[in-house]
DNA sequence: CAGTAGCT
DNA sequence: TCGC
């Protein structure tokens, strides 16, 4: 398997998943949303509305609402527990990860037309032991990945269909984020678009 | 168009 | 301040 280097702590590995593992996966996605369907979070105090539509899987999800950042237990919608995260996703994080636990959270970011995601960190969960492993479906998305302040250099990267993103160790509190999507690059999704799952152990294992 | 300041 |  193809493992790149990116910035220390952070290697992509392009074309991790076959094109009908993709297929597979998107099937088994949308199964999944309609159990769990997308919402459309907003910024902390503002209540600005991400252009990202999202999701969670796993017995943890990452929410955003006026309130602030926060893991749940629940979709905020329907009150429901979030479905599992589903095997072939599991299998992902046990052949990149390198960490002995299971994440706890599976956050599906859904970039439709036009969509990005600002620079930011992830930095709200108690395990920063445990990288982030990030799994890309759809159209290429302009990643940017830089150091754990802001305002230094960053690595572009074009986060393909199928390609996997770990970053941990000393990039696990990098600043990242999507520029924007380049239309026409995959025709996995019909309508376009791309999907990222991003899969996260949130607490110290017991 | 990438990167950042500055906003509320 | 995971947006503009």
């Amino acid at each position: 398997m193809t493992a790149v280097p990116v910035v220390p702590g952070c290697t992509w590995h392009p074309g991790y998943l076959a094109p009908a593992d993709q297929t597979a996966l998107l099937a088994t996605l949308r199964d999944l949303l309609r159990q769990a369907p997308l919402f459309q979070p907003v910024m902390p105090r503002t209540g600005t509305p991400f252009s990202v539509r999202m999701t969670n899987l796993g017995s943890l999800g990452w929410v955003s609402d006026k309130a602030g950042y926060r893991y749940q237990p629940h979709h905020p919608v329907t009150g429901e527990p979030w479905p599992p995260i589903p095997d072939a996703i599991l299998a992902v994080w046990d052949a990149v990860s390198g960490y002995p636990h299971p994440p706890e959270a599976c956050l599906v970011n859904w970039y439709g037309p036009g969509a990005r995601m600002g620079l930011h960190q992830d930095r709200d969960e108690e395990d920063l032991s445990a990288p982030v492993v990030s799994l890309s479906l759809g159209e290429t998305g302009l990643f940017r990945i830089g150091g754990t302040t802001r305002g230094g250099r960053t690595v572009p990267v074009k986060l393909a269909s199928g390609d996997v993103l770990v970053f941990g160790g000393i990039a696990r509190l990098a600043y990242h984020g999507v520029d924007r999507l380049l239309p026409g690059t995959s025709t996995l999704l019909k309508d376009g678009g791309r999907i990222n799952l991003t899969l996260r152990r949130v607490t110290k294992p017991v």
